[in-house]
DNA sequence: GCCGTAAATTAGATTGGTTCTAAATATAAA
DNA sequence: TTTATATTTAGAACCAATCTAATTTACGGC
């Protein structure tokens, strides 16, 4: 018996199936369906983009005054922990999450910190398979990125060369380390 | 023609291959070849690990007396930026960094932390060359990471469920939060 | 080989995202 | 209700990473 039987092939990311997986998961876990947790999962479980966890406080602490860091950093954790979100790394300096739990490719752009869902399945389903098999690596999650160039940022990054190549001798690297933007 | 001509497949990832790639990237960007920099390529160049920033400073500080934090992290950020390097995430709080460069797939303990190199083709290239095509994006580096319980921890894992279930009540939660422990 | 200059390194201060702490509060069982 | 335990909160603390200003070095040109 295969696991993949994909005659049912519904909406398992709807927000609101999301949210009750979350909720099951924590109470599975032993731990209280508490306000914040709840609002914390919501939240998650609404976002389309891949939020840092410096953000979801913030923006939560909006709607919710009073939430605390702690609650909100400790139930991000917990969520990870549990395999309920995973933790997502590019150059930023911000832990980021992913929430979307359908298998797919994140698209990473070095320039702009953009971040593409892309579906279109490479295999993964097999690949978690054939690494059971052979190593006895249990997989819980699968973190399939591709880092490179948006295709807007390929064009701009040609102008970019090339105003590069015009001012030549200096500015030989366009050093932007200290930038703090945050698309994401 | 394909790119992957697999007649020659001599050890693409020898140390002294990998730190003279490196050094060449380097001075193709137009950077000087100090000796601290070429100490640094020299120690991504001979580890089988995955070390953190913070590692790589510790140990060649051993070695290299006098060496400084902020070269160490501004040349890992520039060796990353040039894609030689390639940032990871998992649970821990310090920043991870993959220098293997050949195609493979990272094995990553949720428990004890540890990674483990998995080769296996899973059709990477033909994946980023599929993306290329419909959306434009130009990948610069893959990070296909599997995230779960690797062989030994799944069934430490089982004794440690038992043991919970046993004390019951109390101790829900391991709560390994704290643990600073970096089996890497 | 020496010079001149931009690049790089260094020690130390600073930053800021994250974690820790102890007191207050909420939850759920008895 | 009472009691025990879990959770939240505000703020302090932490510390990996970054920044800064002064010093040193690498390297093309002579
Ligand atoms: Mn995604
Ligand atoms: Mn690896
Ligand atoms: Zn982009
Ligand atoms: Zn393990």
């Amino acid at each position: 018996m295969t696991t993949t039987s994909d005659s049912t092939k519904k909406t398992t990311s709807a927000p609101a199936e999301k949210y009750r997986r979350y909720l099951q998961m924590l109470k599975k876990a032993g731990l209280r369906l508490t306000p914040q947790r709840m609002a914390i999962c919501a939240y998650l479980a609404h976002t389309e983009r891949h939020p840092s966890a410096y953000q979801v406080y913030e923006e939560l602490a909006a709607t919710h005054p009073g939430i605390s860091r702690a609650t909100v950093y400790n139930t991000l954790n917990t969520l990870r922990e549990l395999g309920a979100i995973v933790e997502l790394s590019f150059g930023s300096d911000h832990t980021h999450y992913e929430t979307n739990t359908q298998p797919h490719v994140n698209l990473i752009c070095l320039r702009c910190h953009k971040i593409i869902d892309y579906y279109g399945d490479p295999g993964v389903d097999a690949l978690m398979e054939r690494v059971r098999q052979e190593t006895g690596f249990q997989s819980v999650a699968v973190k399939l990125d591709l880092v490179g160039f948006c295709a807007e940022c390929r064009l701009q990054r040609l102008d970019e060369i090339r105003a590069m190549l015009k001012t030549a001798a200096q500015d030989k690297f366009p050093q932007t380390r200290n930038s703090k933007e945050e698309i994401v």
